[in-house]
DNA sequence: GCGACAG
DNA sequence: ATCTTGTCGC
């Protein structure tokens, strides 16, 4: 993986807004990305009382599901939890362990949104823009927008409403389970990020990736094992 | 102004 | 996100 160190970063809420509305118009809608034969999972943990964001990286193959490379970083946590700001908060340390990756993921699915964001840049825009990859934002709750009621069965989706504009989709990946909230991260359109994550979601509410990657960053394997 | 608010 | 045991239900 290439260095993507964030010198520069955002230290203030004004100065992260005006970086979003900035970095915004580089998101690529369509399509644009080549065969897929690995794809990540990204999530973030935390420790010590928040000081520290621990970041893992799953690497599976695909279709296969299999994994095949994984990494993990931690880092001083320097921004807060603000609603429309994760991504200033996570990234540093996503992003360092992106490094670490032996094998290149051919798309990244992160957790959290992509374009169903208030100003169209969610974390998984953030970091597909940032690193070139192709990448899809999967969120276990609603963020902005409004959907009409999903269907029982896997598979079933409504698309995500905000301002007018189709900004994700309402997925119901498990029946009996509740919806995740898919959207676009970069270099891909929503009909092909649904197809995706429904692929890398043979049994489980959420993508097989997204499991691999929490397991990896979860507290509670830190304290058992090292 | 009021309330809601990814992880 | 994180702190946390048992418990209800398929």
């Amino acid at each position: 993986m290439q260095k993507q160190p964030p010198e520069q970063w955002p230290t203030s809420v004004s100065e992260a807004m005006s970086l979003q509305e900035q970095l915004s118009g580089q998101v690529i809608r369509e399509d644009r990305l080549g065969e897929v034969r690995h794809v990540a999972g990204v999530d973030v943990g935390f420790e010590a009382d928040g000081t520290i964001t621990r970041a893992a990286v799953a690497v599976l193959s695909f279709p296969a599901l299999q994994l095949v490379d994984h990494a993990i970083a931690r880092r001083p946590t320097t921004f807060p939890y603000i609603p429309g700001f994760l991504s200033f908060r996570e990234l540093p340390a996503v992003l360092e362990a992106l490094e670490q990756l032996k094998t290149s993921p051919d798309l990244l699915l992160c957790d959290g949104q992509g374009l169903a964001h208030p100003r169209r840049f969610g974390i998984a825009c953030h970091l597909g823009v940032l690193t070139d990859l192709p990448a899809i934002g999967v969120a276990k709750s609603l963020f902005v927008g409004r959907h009409a009621e999903v269907g029982p069965g896997r598979g079933a989706w409504q698309p995500l409403l905000h301002r007018g504009e189709t900004v994700g989709a309402a997925l119901r990946t498990r029946p009996g389970t509740r919806l995740i909230y898919i959207s676009i991260g970069h270099r891909i359109s929503l009909p092909t990020a649904l197809e995706y994550v429904v692929r890398c979601t043979p049994k489980y509410r959420l993508p097989e990736t997204t499991r691999w990657a929490h397991n990896l960053a979860s507290d509670k394997r830190h304290r058992e094992l090292g």
